[in-house]
DNA sequence: CCATATACCTGACTTTAGTCAGGCATGTGA
DNA sequence: TCACATGCCTGACTAAAGTCAGGTATATGG
């Protein structure tokens, strides 16, 4: 724990939470419970089903009910069975009335005043060095929210980010890319203890993984990593390598390796740079063009 | 109002309240009520006066009392008589007790652990650039915190920025600064209407300040205009500067003069860049060696 | 069809936050 | 010395936030 950075982080929490967070709430208000305002723009323009503001907002169930019995009783909102045909019958949406988007276009409206009370006493080249600053914190931020942990690969979430690996390297690479004519990787492979398969998500959403496979006496195989462009840049491939070493490592295996093609430049560097060697090929796959082996 | 960069501010906003001021109040409180945890972090192992602690954290002064009350009744804290000798004997400063240094030290080591949450899952280079970006955010935050109004030339904060004016630029003049063999500024000239003092303060601290002579029948004459080094390099000259030829063109003067060192370089070249020219000598200063004009 | 789970609801309740009026002791300017 | 301001306090109050224990209607798996 560097002592340096965490005082920066300490700082900077209190500044911008302290000023920006109080602030905003002061704004969102007007005059309303802040419960109620938040509830409020959380449904929007486009209506949101109770259950997922029930989530977003992190609320009790009867809270969230009693909250939006008082907006109903108010006029601004409408509580009704969800609309989509063939929908669960007990999910029910709210969505603003004539009134609720009036008031919710005035709270869109205060939210633009605020951001622009900070950008305001700015310079042109000060705001835009802020709003550059603001959004690397935002990226970075991102990034450390994401949480990496197994999942099993029939998990809809693991098979989401593998067909994105699989739509991503099929539009790099030269000749496409074919899953029939790759080698096979079954889903008991990657369960433990044969392997594992690691899932990243942001707030639940799945935006990166990873696969290893214990080989018994052999290296262990390093599959499937890939990354979402919402977060490329941040240093998930890293991380997710990094954990499916250690996975490895912990249960004996002292090398790893893996293949790739040679359009996978970023791969390839990543690699390279955390310490993997290039070896002869050690199997027949058809997409790859260099192996790689690391001595964990 | 550019709509891109209002966008940005508001993602951050989102973002960054949202996770990181939630996350951060749930660290804080552990058990306690929020109001609480936040008095006893603001007292601080060094104790604090009652009346800092109500400006500090802007509570009604029934409202601390009773959480003062509370935390004595745990055995947190004691309120008693200031202990500066010959001080204001109505003022009463609040100590931690041993126990409440230590839910203070625990409150400490818990703000370390969230920063450290934030950093610990990226690389060592993406720590690196959070915690510029941050530096940076929270620079510019501060900038656009700051107020500049008008302010009596009397005022203590008003003479403690002349006095720290005057040994700024003794420090930089090539012979020191005497003030009295400089051209003097009377007070009466920077009160309205002959003149107006402005005074720029962050959280109510001086941080700058700017003034205007309006000469009747000749240009209004800036002096005095000066930025505290925690703030500098964020624009503040400029706005002072800027405020100050408003003030002058609103009321009908149509152009500002003011003389100046050759030593305080960054001054000249923001006379320069916002719009002033360089003419003869408009009076026998001392420690001028250039003059400039604005036509406003 | 039954047992069980789930989505949402209501009623009853507690805690926290915050406000307001007034009171006492101390300080300050005339 | 007096009138008035100020710092801190108490009592009485309100509103907001949040919790908990059921209750009803709708799914779901066998």
């Amino acid at each position: 724990m560097d002592v340096e950075l965490i005082a920066a982080v300490r700082r900077f929490n209190r500044t911008v939470t302290q000023r920006v967070g109080a602030l905003d709430d002061g704004y969102m208000a007007r005059g309303r419970p802040l419960a109620q305002a938040r509830l409020l723009w959380e449904i929007g323009p486009d209506g949101a089903e109770v259950a997922a503001l029930r989530t977003r907002l992190g609320l009790d169930s009867g809270y969230l009910s009693r909250l939006l019995r008082t907006l109903e009783s108010d006029g601004l909102v409408t509580v009704g069975p969800a609309d989509r045909a063939a929908g669960d019958g007990r999910v029910r949406t709210a969505t603003l009335t004539a009134a609720g988007r009036a008031e919710w276009t005035e709270l869109d409206t205060r939210s633009d005043e605020f951001a622009w009370s900070i950008l305001a006493p700015l310079t042109a080249s000060h705001r835009g060095r802020l709003v550059t600053a603001m959004a690397e914190v935002e990226r970075l931020l991102m990034a450390s929210m994401v949480v990496v942990g197994p999942c099993p690969p029939a998990d809809p979430r693991a098979r989401a980010c593998v067909r994105a690996y699989a739509r991503d390297i099929a539009r790099r690479f030269d000749d496409g890319y074919d899953p029939a004519l790759s080698r096979p990787v079954r889903d008991d492979d990657l369960v433990p203890p044969a392997g594992v398969f690691l899932l990243a998500t942001l707030d639940s959403e799945p935006v990166g993984c990873g696969a290893v496979k214990l080989h018994p006496d052999a290296p262990a195989e390093i599959k499937r990593v890939w990354v979402s462009d919402t977060v490329r840049g941040l240093g998930l491939g890293r991380r997710i390598l990094h954990e499916l070493e250690r996975y490895a490592a912990e249960r004996g295996w002292t090398a790893v390796r893996l293949d790739t093609n040679r359009n996978l430049t970023e791969a390839i560097a990543l690699y390279r740079s955390a310490g993997y060697r290039e070896i002869p090929p050690f199997n027949d796959e058809r997409y790859a063009h260099h192996w790689f082996e690391k001595t964990l």
